[in-house]
DNA sequence: CTAAATGCAAACGATTTGCAGCCCC
DNA sequence: GGGGCTGCAAATCGTTTGCATTTAG
């Protein structure tokens, strides 16, 4: 029944924490195979679950098919840039804060949320790949 | 390359403006089936893709694995009960506003964003199903 | 030792796609 | 009548799971 300290959850960890970019699973298989070549996809599903169970990680998923997994396990929100697909974390009391004191009034119980922010990094505003206002909405 | 104006469409259309809860593309097949026994799921999510597109419909992803249609095009958030799995729409400017407003302060061009807030919604609370704080977050 | 964890491959659920025939415009 | 649309089935994608084998404690 107890956990065991494995090499492969070692390095799914130390990999998670070092990687800044949300990865999804399979990109944390490709990373932790530098360290662990024979390690198999389905066990870094497994370890990567452990650390979210276990509130080392958190996992995102933002539209797209797959989830992305952050080793900032701290509630925050995240910001998606259209253009280069980034995902930044939106960390502390800082940015968008969301008011839930409404919807508490009127008798729901809050327990948290999941915001993603849409639209351009300031990088690729920028650079003006800005497509301007419009078409399809934040997906 | 003009599109067309098929039975199928129109009662993928109908059905999801007659439809409150959030179906799942499989529920919304089951429903107009009822109308057309032969539409299959294929030409079902063909059709729900093309809704969204043109910005008839809005597709939401909330944790579990599938998307979620909702008939209510124009931008709005989501609440989600985690003790009846109820999907309820936050309308208009009340409830939870984002304030984004530091963000763009900050050089980010907002275009949108996707907001779940999670807890348990009022009949749920009222009934005593609310599993106090702590445990797992609104993963 | 021995139960938990691994690797591998098959199973899964949601969604997409290729294709032959159908049917709107 | 022609090309988009449909139904069907097979394919894909992300993720999970069963099982024999390895390994941490």
């Amino acid at each position: 029944m107890r956990s065991r300290r494995t090499r492969q959850l070692e390095a799914v960890r130390r990999v998670l924490a070092a990687s800044r970019d949300h990865p999804t699973a399979a990109q944390v298989h490709a990373r932790v195979r530098k360290l662990l070549p024979r390690i198999s996809l389905g066990t870094v599903y497994r370890n990567l679950q452990k650390l979210v169970a276990t509130g080392q990680a958190m996992s995102v998923r933002l539209g797209d098919g797959a989830a992305h997994f952050d080793g900032v396990a701290t509630e925050h929100d995240h910001f998606v840039c259209q253009a280069c697909g980034r995902i930044i974390d939106l960390q502390a009391a800082a940015e968008p804060a969301v008011d839930t004191t409404g919807l508490q009034r009127a008798g729901f119980a809050v327990r948290g949320h999941r915001l993603a922010v849409v639209g351009f990094c300031r990088e690729c505003a920028r650079k003006g790949r800005v497509r301007r206002q419009g078409a399809a909405g934040p997906g």
